[in-house]
DNA sequence: ATTGCAGATGCAAGGGGTTGCATCTGCAAT
DNA sequence: ATTGCAGATGCAACCCCTTGCATCTGCAAT
């Protein structure tokens, strides 16, 4: 369980300052069921603190990704959403023809990942990918 | 080659028509050195049409998208740039610290194609994508 | 408890992209 | 050559997101 205080820690190891709008965002993302778009996070803190800033969201959404706290993923569907760390790293399969969103094991993209090490020298980024396509039931 | 007569059949074919915006938008777009973005192609086809609309330009990839005359990439700089089909399929290891763009063979991907069709009866659609991570000289 | 100040916020303006709607036009039928 | 009309365009308003800047504030040092 990640407490106040480690979240306090952990910002202000990074020389960033915790405030009542991070809190309230981090909860948000934290309390969220599913992934949570930036505007429903923005109304939902609004009600409990209505002088909230959207930009504030943003800001913090960005800053939260940075410290790891946070996962960000674009499902297509015109704005990005976010996770909690907490619930775990997956990666979504998302079909242009129906909008399904599949949920993949992150296994899958382990040779992907070696490979562009391997024959690259580059340090793919795959913590939360959409991968776009047509699913079964649309083939 | 792909000649305009090409062009206007593979347009009727789908109830499309054709007009002077859309094959302006097209030439712009194949006559391109590297990948281009939309509003590069904007005010190079503005300086022969003027009265040209923004929005017709953003239309008008979108059907070539569809009809498979150009392909979309998102290379992660606030811009979706545009690339012809004349020129090949390839794909983009983007660093996140430098900014630089690789360009990756196409098939370091094919075993993960195979593995969510295989896996998930999923089609992915991989034909021009962007990987972010951290390139050799910033590792 | 005060103070100082870098970091954070709110605000407003701006950028890239999309959309609804009225008008226009390519083009097929006549 | 005309006509009819579905498809295409231009326009304006809107959406998501970012940024510059003035103000505010968490928090560490005193």
């Amino acid at each position: 369980m990640i407490t106040t205080g480690d979240i306090v820690n952990k910002l202000s190891r990074h020389g960033y300052r915790l405030t009542p709008q991070r809190l309230m965002i981090l909860d948000a993302v934290d309390g969220a069921d599913d992934h949570i778009s930036t505007d429903e996070i923005y109304m939902q803190v609004c009600d409990q603190y209505p002088h909230l800033n959207i930009s504030t969201v943003y800001r913090t959404l960005e800053l939260l990704k940075e410290l790891g706290l946070v996962t960000e993923t674009d499902l297509g569907d015109g704005r990005v959403r976010y996770h909690s760390i907490k619930k775990g790293h997956h990666h979504h399969l998302v079909c242009h023809k129906c909008g399904q969103t599949i949920d993949m094991d992150e296994s899958v993209l382990s040779p992907l990942k070696a490979a562009l090490s391997r024959d690259y020298d580059f340090d793919a980024e795959l913590s939360h990918l959409a991968i776009f396509g047509i699913c079964k039931n649309c083939r």
